[in-house]
DNA sequence: CTGCGACTTGAAGCGCGGTTCAAGTCAAGG
DNA sequence: CCTTGACTTGAACCGCGCTTCAAGTCGCAG
């Protein structure tokens, strides 16, 4: 009847992530399938959206399961909102570090300097961001 | 005699990482220490840059195995000058991304839309970029 | 000389993010 | 009905990036 559901392979396809990578985030609450035709999993085309926002935050260094946890935030919740907000302040410093590294490479690309990490320009392009040695975020 | 020696505990504290890291780096080549007083690893505080570039591109998503490459890069290495264009053209990619994550994350912090990530604005923020679905860089 | 404690080593262990495998189940086609 | 083949499952396995551990070695204070 309905034609509008994607099977596994379908949404694997067009999301360009793997079956097993499906299972896994499904196992992990990140995703759910509509319903099954017979076993198999049916897909609701919505979850391409949700899929691409899961590799974007997974690209960003957020783990599986705080992405879990963001994906079911409600409006009420003020710790994962504070969370949300501090999140949103280490992407930003992890954009202008992103930002020299890209520059320092483009440059290294082109640099004639003998161990090319000795350039001048390519140190120096990393070096000029916040002078502190910077706030690891290490474990959250 | 010289007083312009690290010790490994000054190292790791000055630059944030575990000491076992920085045994790790030198295992993998990333480091050296500058010599030794009896066992103990001594380094030219020039290791607290490299350190410095090192955390950098990891944050950004390289593996230690690359960074080591680039590390001894020098300037007649085509190959690894193509890599380095290569992978900063990807960082613009992911600075793009981070930069729109960043946005939705902000405005998630305060919106009050019933599941969060199903406000309009969020997924807007998230879905303006580059209109294919993105290349994914996969395993280098 | 005798601790002491901060370092050394290699090997083993861990958490994460999946992938792979063996065995089973189902739907559809012949 | 029987085969085919794409799916299903849980469990085992993998590579990465360290960390931890056990056992050993050194420098220095007392």
């Amino acid at each position: 009847m309905d034609e509008g559901w994607l099977d596994i392979a379908e949404v694997a396809q067009r999301s360009g992530l793997a079956p097993s990578a499906l299972r896994f985030y499904e196992k992990k609450g990140l995703i759910a399938s509509a319903g099954r035709n017979g076993l198999r999993r049916t897909y609701h085309p919505d979850v391409l959206d949700r899929l691409e926002l899961i590799t974007c935050a997974r690209d960003a260094g957020f783990s599986v399961a705080e992405i879990g946890r963001f994906l079911v935030a409600r409006p009420g919740d003020p710790d994962l909102r504070a969370r949300m907000a501090a999140r949103a302040g280490g992407l930003d410093e992890q954009i202008g570090r992103l930002t020299r590294l890209r520059d320092s490479l483009r440059h290294a690309a082109v640099c004639d300097h003998e161990p090319l990490v000795e350039c001048p320009d390519f140190k120096r392009a990393l070096g000029n961001g916040p002078s502190r040695p910077w706030p690891r975020p290490q474990s959250p």
